[in-house]
DNA sequence: CGGGCTTTTGATATCCTTCAACTGTTGTGG
DNA sequence: CCACAACAGTTGAAGGATATCAAAAGCCCG
């Protein structure tokens, strides 16, 4: 039980004030709530480390051999398609689970936006532990449901949405990420890329480019430095997504 | 344990061969691999029921008193934007389950497009259930993670393909979703409208339309009656998916 | 047979992409 | 410390893929 300091700015209190025994982190990540001697067998199963921005956690294709925990950090999920074009599957923040998937191999790119901590647990070794705890089987599942909404979520919004509408859902969607791992501060970090947003969105990084311009021209938001994002209206940004042009 | 015949078409043997204590299904769904008392239980929960076509399992914002195992059938699942544009989130076929989510109430409209037959039982007692069966919830855990894996290849689909890869990409996921359930008919019931497709494409029903004359003026399908698919050139379709105009 | 869907097909409109040039930022080595 | 290269972001102009609008034909059910 070494607490580790590395978590501070964004892993307030997300659902759990413990700080887990694994890691320290007091996010809550597949050990929420896990009796001790789960814990115990958890941090003796999995490794702490940490990676520089831009490092890749694993590619689309390897044997999905390890699970990854996110401490701190913020990752992208991508898929390469076969004309070059990049797919965002989504972004991935503290208390997130990582490569546990159905398949035999991991079917995207995992990469950091920023300097990260992690935890990796071997997959074999995880199967065994969600074996013999039902409740950390069960934390799995309650991850994949939530999961499995945000991406239906995020299905609706890229194919039904205009392009506006489509930034305006990613910026609401970032503060909900936020937001749910601890208190909101003023200014939120926005490690992506223009390119990186119009991947998840389907969009082109001009399109990203022109979205943001409007917005903040309409006061909607502001960007006080690079990545550093400020929303300044926050009900004009949810009536952009509802399809209405904005007008508060 | 009475075993129904309404299930032969489509429910050959979709990784068992045992009936379903439940319901008599030869598909696995929920039930798949569960040991004689455990299906007990269930069969004493859960209740089978049948379902004209164009009927509604459940809507968005209904509470999410009840999951839902399809038996029989096709299910289309729909959320609806404010601006009335409707946004298909998946089709679902035997064995599938429904209504199992992490939100209170439900997240779309769940509509058959045929005649069904499902199971049905109280979410409570289901949650008892996994409790008390870690197999099963291993089982729910599995077919989430499916779930996740289709519902992010459909955002790339949506995301970064023209509007024939789309149509392609849907078309195969059709014969894969036949596939995975039993020998691959010639003739694939179609029952999905050209709307139906565009919502879950993110096109509109004209653009699907389109499509559809192209590939069968390419003679890679054909339609044979209403709501019958046979496809002629699967490995064109395949090119198509992956960016290149077909030319075999 | 008639009314309501679904589908097809055509003509036009539009939103977003593409292409291009330029500016700003960051990190690196001389 | 500055010069420079590489990368990220901005902005404009033009073109294209798909949406929208419209009309007609086909199909199903009562």
């Amino acid at each position: 039980m070494n607490p580790l300091d590395a978590t501070q700015h964004l892993a307030r209190d997300f659902q759990t004030v413990e700080p887990c025994a694994t890691c320290g982190s007091r996010i809550a990540g597949l050990c929420h709530k896990l009796d001790a001697s789960a814990l115990d067998d958890i941090a003796a199963e999995s490794q702490s480390f940490h990676l520089a921005a831009k490092s890749t956690l694993f590619r689309e294709g390897d044997p999905a051999g390890r699970a990854f925990s996110i401490i701190d950090g913020v990752v992208k999920l991508s898929r390469l398609l076969p004309d070059g074009k990049q797919q965002v599957v989504g972004f991935r923040f503290p208390g997130d689970v990582l490569g546990y998937g159905a398949g035999k191999t991991y079917p995207f790119d995992a990469e950091t936006l920023t300097n990260g901590h992690f935890c990796r647990i071997e997959r074999s070794r995880l199967d065994a532990l969600l074996r013999l705890y039902p409740q950390m089987e069960r934390r799995m599942l309650d991850l994949c449901l939530r999961e499995l909404s945000n991406t239906q979520d995020q299905l609706v919004t890229v194919g039904r949405r205009s392009a506006e509408a489509r930034v305006a859902s990613f910026l609401l969607g970032l503060v909900e990420a936020y937001r749910q791992r601890g208190p909101l501060p003023a200014e939120l970090p926005l490690p992506m890329t223009r390119s990186d947003i119009g991947d998840f969105l389907g969009l082109t990084l001009e399109t990203v480019s022109r979205s943001f311009a409007a917005f903040k021209r309409q006061k909607l938001i502001a960007e006080p430095g690079q990545h550093r994002l400020r929303i300044l209206n926050m009900d004009a940004l949810l009536c952009l997504t509802e399809g209405e042009s904005s007008q508060m």
